[in-house]
Order: structure tokens, then sequence, then C-alpha cells
DNA sequence: TATTGTTATACTCTATAACTATA
DNA sequence: TATAGTTATAGAGTATAACAATA
């Protein structure tokens, strides 16, 4: 496959995924800015995220859906307890666990993050046409494959 | 335009904004790890992909070039200065001023962050057909300006 | 003996405010 | 008076290691 040696095919892999960066950068900071409206840090909205989906968790459990340690979830609790985001509670089975579960104002900011998402989608793939969607969604799936296989070499 | 308040359109788009994200996440976690492997961090390696890119700036043009603090920029050539890779030198004209440029350290590793980010671009796109690329790459721009825009609703 | 979460400690990124040296 | 960079201080995310309580 001499197609992967061509100079115009290299430049045109660096520009895109030159372009995938910038996008990123740009994203992120757009949802910073909204999530730093509403009180919280990526880190944070990331909790309140699996636990809106998930309903309750235990911080070990949180520490695996994060991919943090079980000390780092310790902090992030501390801070969503703090303000009032979140609240400990026991374990029925378990008296070494903790259970965490959202305050009916951490259960209104994850409606709001569900909004702000949609929102956000709307805003940006709202008016494009379905193909280009399609393709776009397309080739996103098939660099979310070849990056977890770059995580896990061995998968 | 009544294809905005189409259901299936508002999944569509929750769907493509959610696999972007996946991927975003993907490829930080991958840029880190090589990172890692080099001794730097991503804001270290931003200061060094400046560095590479321009030559020599002064630590002010670098904090208005990485969008931070000039003191944070303190904090990380710091950090660069210990570890090796760049190197404090007087400004000729102005005594006030600290121009920071690449050791051959420094010079080596960023050569090695130009051969990385080509071998990632190719591993990612390298086997994709132009025309999906291109597709993929347009939607980008369009990404990207709809998302500066939010940036600076002004503009 | 293994697991859950915490205390202890440390590194990194980031910010604002006050200050020094220079323009 | 304004600018470049630093010291002082602080908040936030992250990690490892040692430890307590519980399984």
């Amino acid at each position: 496959m001499n197609m992967i040696h061509n100079v115009e095919s290299l430049s045109k892999s660096r520009d895109a995924l030159s372009q995938l960066l910038r996008v990123t950068t740009l994203m992120s900071a757009d949802m910073q800015r909204g999530l730093g409206d509403l009180g919280l840090t990526q880190s944070r909205a990331h909790v309140l995220w699996e636990l809106g989906t998930s309903e309750q968790l235990t911080q070990r459990e949180l520490a695996a859906a994060l991919s943090v340690t079980p000390r780092n979830v310790t902090t992030l609790i501390d801070a969503l307890e703090g303000t009032g985001f979140v609240q400990r509670t026991i374990h029925p089975n378990d008296r070494r666990a903790v259970i965490v579960i959202l305050t009916n104002k951490g259960k209104d900011t994850f409606s709001t993050l569900q909004s702000e998402m949609t929102r956000l989608s709307e805003n940006l793939f709202g008016d494009l046409p379905d193909e280009k969607i399609e393709v776009f969604q397309a080739v996103l799936t098939i660099l979310g494959t070849k990056l977890t296989k770059l995580a896990s070499p061995n998968a």
C-alpha cells in the first residue's frame, strides 16, 4: 500500500489531526465556561454525569467509572458535598462502602447539563445535512476503534 | 426549518457530539501517555511546541500564545528549565524581558513530538479514503467556526 | 487476608495581587 | 506611568503509600 508513504497523504492526515485537535480545544474551552457558570469543574461534572446516569454509585465504582484513584474520588466528593451537589449515604450491606447520591440541586444541575449538551449538539450539528453527519460519525467510529486499540495493545 | 425540532435530528446531533467527545477523551489519553514517556505534561509540551514553531519567545509572548497568565509561564519555564528542555536568556534590548529558547534536548524532543504527531495522524487517517477525510475536515471546519463564535459572541 | 475509604504527603496547573526592576 | 517577570498565596486535580474499619 503505497498511499501511506505518499507526501500528499501525509499532509492530509496531519491537517485532519490538527483540525481535530483545534476543535477539541475549542470545545473543551466552551464546555468549561458553561460548567463554571453552574459552579462546576470538568472533573466534578464528570462525577455528576456518572451519578445522573447510574442513579447511585459507591466511591469505588465512581473511581472505576472515572479512571481515577479512590483517593481522588474522596477529594471530588468532598468538594461536591461541600457545594451541595451530592450526598454520602451508608451502604445497606457493606459498612465499609459509601454510596453517593445526587441531592435535589445535583439532580437539577444534571438536567441542566443534559439540556446544555442537547443545545450544544443542535447548535453544532443541527443545520448539517444528514449525509455529512453520517460520514463524520463513521470516521469518528473508526478513530475510536483505533484509539481504543492503542490504549490496550493486547486487546 | 422544521428539521431542527425533529426528534431524529436531535438524537443524531447528540450522538455525533457524544462520539466526538469520546474520541477527544481517547486522543487526549493517548497523547498524555506518549508525552509522559518523554518526560512531559500536556502544558509543558504546549510550551515546547510554541518554542519549536517560533524559535524563540519572551515569557510574555508565551503567555499570550498559551492563553495563560504570565505567572503560570514562570512555573512552566521553571519546570522545563529544571528538566533541561529550555533555557532562559537575556533580551538584548529590554532587560526586563526573558527570552526562552530550546536546549538541544528541547530541540530533539520537539522533533520527536513532530514525528509522533505525523505517526499518529497516519495511524488514524492513513487508510481512509480521501473523500471521507475531506467531509470529515469540512465538518470540523464548520464546528471550529461555530465554536469560535461561541467563544467571542461579539465577533 | 482482601477491600473500602481516609489521612498523610507531594506534584502539577492555574489564578489574583503585590512587588521589583526596567522602560 | 506602564510593562516584564517574580514572590506570595490559594484552589483544584491527580498520584502513591500507610492505615483504619469492615468483609
